[in-house]
DNA sequence: ACATTTCATTCAAGTCTCTTGACAAAAATT
DNA sequence: AATTTTTGTCAAGAGACTTGAATGAAATGT
């Protein structure tokens, strides 16, 4: 017998599931800005596979799913957290999750804060960077939408198309997410930020 | 002579223009959901042309440009018009404007301090509340859009829909503007908030 | 006028990302 | 234990974009 989606016992099709998990582990790669291949170096498996399941034609063991997310910086409650109503309005200080983009190739020495955890249906996306001293974001992005942020510690340097600037605690910043942009930790110790822009895939 | 970028008369290079043209180029094709070769059929020209336009590696002619913005429904001015971008990214701690909402009637002993200046076209509100001792929101509004915020200092008391929250600094909330909610100061001296939201109208 | 340079533009070949189908091996089901 | 499912790999392929060499037309210099 041969199927293109899975299904259950009794021969209902539940791509809904699989779909979704897919869906969500897509979303979660793009955001880091990983190629399938990048990621399945990471998580040590073939593209294939990952295609596969982001297209809900397969669905990840335990294990691989674990690596999968290990790699994504994520958990795996995260992939199947229910996306309706009764979602979380506050978010207290040192209970957010975590996810770090040294491994992601996304920047050194940075860490996020997930302020808004992820869930599909948010207008805004909202993370507080945080970066080690010496800790510099990888080469600049340009995406559609706007971006806007306020430096809660550190001295960072940020640059957005052909401008420096240098930020101290309190400073904020905005400007539209099209203009290539990066930054920097300059100062000693560690620095946040916190930083809300409009999603960047879309 | 070889070169891998534009340049002047007198060497140096200028990517800066025929690079910001070419981002323009690609936004306003990717926002139509159109590949290179699409758009190059429709416009008459290689795709060829269009990526090393799109990556500042060529300039368009003028004709050629013409077609492109026909295609793509828009004008050439719109290709130059200056980002938004000269209206300023970073705003300094202290330098920022303060509004009072006092007058306004939208709250007690609450100032906002404007991070993003009223300027249309932009995706973001951005303003950091702050709230004097006992000072409290005016009656629950509801709009359209997400709020999203951050507490910097103070102790507030946080009411969304029927829930209420009591907030210290570095606790974080998310919430659907259309879910009535104020907020007040309760505990002993200012509390600010780092607070961004969707735009009121539209 | 003529030679030279510059640069938009094309064609063809190459790269990168992702998808698909056939198969092996492991796990679950009967 | 035998059979069916299904994860997972490999290799081939399709699509989107990039790069380099070649062309030709305009601008510049002599």
């Amino acid at each position: 017998m041969k199927r293109n989606d899975l299904n259950d016992g009794d021969g209902t099709a539940l791509p809904t599931n699989a779909a979704r998990l897919g869906t969500r582990l897509r979303l979660a790669r793009q955001t880091r800005g990983l190629t399938l291949k990048a990621l399945a170096d990471e998580a040590h498996c073939s593209e294939s596979l990952l295609s596969k399941i982001e297209n809900g034609k397969a669905s990840p063991s335990l294990p691989m799913l674990h690596k999968l997310v290990k790699v994504l910086g994520t958990n795996i409650g995260w992939m199947f957290e229910e996306a309706d109503g009764e979602e979380g309005i506050v978010f207290r200080a040192g209970t957010r999750p975590l996810i770090s983009l040294d491994p992601l190739r996304r920047g050194e020495g940075i860490s996020l804060e997930r302020i808004i955890p992820y869930s599909p249906g948010h207008l805004l996306q909202c993370n507080i960077h945080h970066v080690e001293e010496d800790g510099e974001s990888a080469g600049p992005i340009e995406h559609v939408g706007e971006e806007v942020g306020y430096v809660i510690a550190g001295e960072i340097e940020l640059i957005v198309g052909d401008e420096v600037f240098r930020l101290n605690p309190g400073d904020a910043f905005v400007f539209k997410s099209e203009l290539p942009h990066h930054y920097r930790n300059v100062g000693k110790g560690r620095a946040s930020i916190f930083w809300v822009n409009t999603p960047p895939t879309f």
